[in-house]
DNA sequence: TGACATTTCGTACTTAGTACGAGATATTTC
DNA sequence: GAAATATCTCGTACTAAGTACGAAATGTCA
């Protein structure tokens, strides 16, 4: 009892959680959450309404379910890497899937999720077996991981490639008053000039690196 | 015309855009963004649904006008004092509104507002006028305001006071098993034996304030 | 094979946003 | 100050989306 194989029921059709979870992924991927809706996604899956019901209890299963799958898909590095390498590899690849899966990280403090659980454990893993004391790997902890869905929140009403990044800087720049704000100002022109994220995410996380490193240093 | 002088139209009721921002923060605070609909924010306002339609077009700009009312709170220093100081006086006075306004933190990036945008431009002037690139100015402002919204949205899922913290925290561990992810059950028990914050946001901050130090040096 | 369980899925209810338009009230213009 | 014009008030009703319910179909097991 508890946790159930997974298996489908009926042989043919082809309907089972697995199958809607990754549909519903896919659908978010491409139209964004706010378009997820039971009724589209049966639409996707040719299957009516309430069948899905069979399979996910209601909508917020479905978000968990959807988290989940791609919590599962979050590296986990060796242990044998050295502390810093594995932090940066746990936490670039977290990232990248938020970057892939924009609507993940709205989601991300909220649905509960076994995979993500695993990710959690990951890093507290590395800082610890590092030598970190249990009130710095607390806080080396929350470094990191607000480091990464703040990144991950603030991308996304940012444009997606740097061609839109120029045009919506340019459009930006074109209504905007320089003299009102002029720092913001110059400040989007250097995204209109450097239009492909430069490293910021690294940046900062070398920031953290580089702080943890001293309470290493300091016993 | 464009921008027009806020003023109520009928002086009775007492129904103007600034009244029914403001109820409206105040019935999002005590009971969640999302049990704020415009059915009860109606009946808070002791006046009939439609009603609210004539001081604000659609949802989408309650929504923008509750953050922009929230960010007309937000501290921005004097220009005298020294950018540490400045930086951790504007990032601090963010991460309280957003703690005391929790469901500012999940519309903060969505959401325009005017205020908004002085409160980014307080933080790009100051790292500018204390001497930083263009460059490192702009790494320092998304910096800090991904680990500002990075914090706040962590703290939504986490229970807001130490007894619930501890509480919480003893759930978990009850039902956790401890031998799944050792790690992460020592973390929480650690939160549960420290359940007031410990200073976790000025930790990061002042990370990123040393790492963003080194670049004045450089030079 | 009959008893019990699970799956399928149409109907219909609920909650929430808001279009529409008629009447009420205010403002402007001559 | 009255007619013309604009703005405000707000009831009705439509739409979108989640899902409760229950009956019929299908499956499992003793």
């Amino acid at each position: 009892m508890g946790v159930v194989m997974a298996k489908k029921k009926r042989s043919g059709g082809g309907l089972d959680r697995a199958r809607i979870l990754e549909v519903a992924i896919r659908y978010a991927d491409a139209h964004g959450i706010e378009k997820l809706n039971m009724r589209n996604l049966a639409k996707e899956l040719g299957s009516p309404v309430m069948t899905l019901y069979t399979y996910i209890k209601n909508k917020d299963e479905l978000l968990d379910g959807m988290v989940d799958s791609v919590a599962a898909e979050l590296v986990i590095p060796e242990n044998e890497l050295p502390w810093r390498d594995a932090i940066t590899e746990i936490a670039t690849s977290a990232m990248k899937s938020f970057y892939r899966h924009a609507w993940v990280s709205s989601l991300w403090t909220v649905c509960a999720s076994p995979a993500k659980l695993a990710h959690q454990e990951s890093i507290l893993r590395v800082l610890r077996e590092a030598g970190f004391s249990v009130a710095v790997a607390c806080k080396g902890y929350h470094a990191v991981t607000m480091h990464t869905i703040g990144f991950a929140i603030q991308a996304l009403e940012l444009p997606r490639n740097p061609q839109a990044m120029k045009e919506a800087a340019g459009n930006f720049l074109a209504q905007a008053d320089p003299a009102a704000i002029p720092y913001f100002f110059e400040h989007v022109k250097y995204h209109q000039d450097h239009p492909e994220s430069d490293g910021e995410f690294e940046f900062v996380l070398t920031m953290i690196l580089d702080g943890l490193e001293k309470y290493l240093e300091e016993t």
